[in-house]
DNA sequence: TCCTCTATTTGAATACATTCAAAATAGCGC
DNA sequence: GCGCTATTTTGAATGTATTCAAATAGAGGA
């Protein structure tokens, strides 16, 4: 249906095992250390049984991510459906448990921003190759933020700000070097706080003009985000 | 008088004519098509001699960027010292001359961020390694920030903020597809006034407290940020 | 059973960044 | 000029990601 090149024919198992033992030595000795042999060797095949499935080392770690990504939808999904919570408990839940995923795969995540400089490559993560992954993330926190009671302009930029937010998160976790990421998660508590007292002066009628000038600054920029509701939440894959 | 590794003795011609060429090539060729042995042959000089120079590739990026941010520094003071502007002007200026400066290099750039995810890395942008860039740029923030009157608390997180938003606006850059980066211009008007707008709610006793949250929340995750006021502002190499 | 076509798997070959031991050069005291 | 030391320069050697042409396995079809 979709034209995703991704999903294409191949072995899911070898697939699978390539992928799992690459991330288990890439937690081992680090992702620099180790070397594509390694995981071909890990995993039991040659070095080119690897690029058939993965076409770099740095896609294997984005592989890994999606997975983490889809789990994220998942637990979210569970949690919110649970009970009712409201707007500052699911924006915590939101991010807590996306770090409770990638707890011990802080040395795994530098990866993903290999080329975060570099729009053209595919594995850039502001660039059009992530845009289903990052999609999916946005997703996960217009979930979160439900049918809160916002004004529309507020709504619409929501969850691409908090996507931002979290991925500010994700680059504080990387360097946090506290026990446990311990401050990390101040950081997601002190945050979620200020984003919703934030809120709460926001959509006063006497802000409407200064929003106004962040919204259109937003469309003139083309930062307002394109978002694709429908789409899934990256990893409901039944047949 | 500081243990800066950086300025060993070493011949600085030499090291200026492997910077020049490289960099010609980096523009020219794209930073991943050229190779080292481009560049030892532009420059006249075997392989070895561009790594006693410069510890790899992405290093000559870095020795470019530092470059580009003493002139900044230059040209701020310059601007600063020819008349009296207000705040949102001042700003305007800090930000525009910084992409003035790098007009042409945005492909250049991705390299810069190549290390952002490795916090050891000595070039990751948000690590220790890159603190005395991080510091010059954010005192050349200071300076446009000038004596402008503000709460004692807003005056010290200022400058890190706009470095942090300067660097966000350097990611959009590097991402503009619009003739001459028009778009990144706006952005950067916009974020101006936003900046200067938010301040002026900001400022108001009744956002004493609000303010209070962030600032402690700052200073919980470490994210305040450790400045070096007397440092310089990067670039004034005399004997 | 054999043939054909496609999907998978192989590992040698390639290209490049980086290292390093050795050679060349430059100062410098005499 | 001469020897001595530190600086600079050299390019072959190393290690690794990635490519690719060829080999193998598997799935139908006859």
């Amino acid at each position: 249906m979709f034209k995703q090149e991704k999903a294409r024919g191949k072995s899911p198992e070898t697939r699978a095992r390539i992928l799992g033992h690459a991330i288990r030595r890439f937690r081992e000795k680090g992702f620099d250390s180790t070397t594509m042999r390694d995981v071909g060797e890990a995993a039991g095949v040659a070095i080119g049984a690897a690029y058939y499935y993965f076409p770099s080392k740095e896609a294997i770690v984005q592989a890994y991510y999606e997975e983490v990504q889809s789990e994220h939808g998942r637990r979210v999904a569970a949690a919110l459906s649970e009970r009712t919570l409201d707007l500052e408990e699911r924006l915590r839940i939101a991010f807590h448990t996306k770090f409770d995923i990638l707890a011990h795969d802080r040395k795994l995540l530098g990866a993903l921003f290999r080329y975060s400089g570099d729009p053209s490559h595919p594995l850039s993560v502001f660039g059009p190759g992530s845009g289903p992954i990052r999609s999916a993330s946005m997703n996960v926190f217009a979930a979160a933020v439900g049918d809160e009671r916002l004004p529309n302009d507020i709504r619409e930029v929501l969850p691409a700000a908090l996507w931002a937010a979290h991925m500010g998160i994700l680059l504080y976790f990387i360097y946090d070097p506290s026990p446990d990421q311990a401050r990390t998660r101040k950081l997601i508590d002190g945050v979620t706080r200020l984003v919703v007292r934030v809120l709460g002066v926001a959509k006063m009628a006497i802000m409407k003009p200064l929003r106004g000038t962040l919204i259109s600054l937003l469309r003139e920029t083309e930062l307002f985000p394109v978002r694709h509701p429908g789409a899934a939440v990256l990893g409901e894959e039944q047949s």
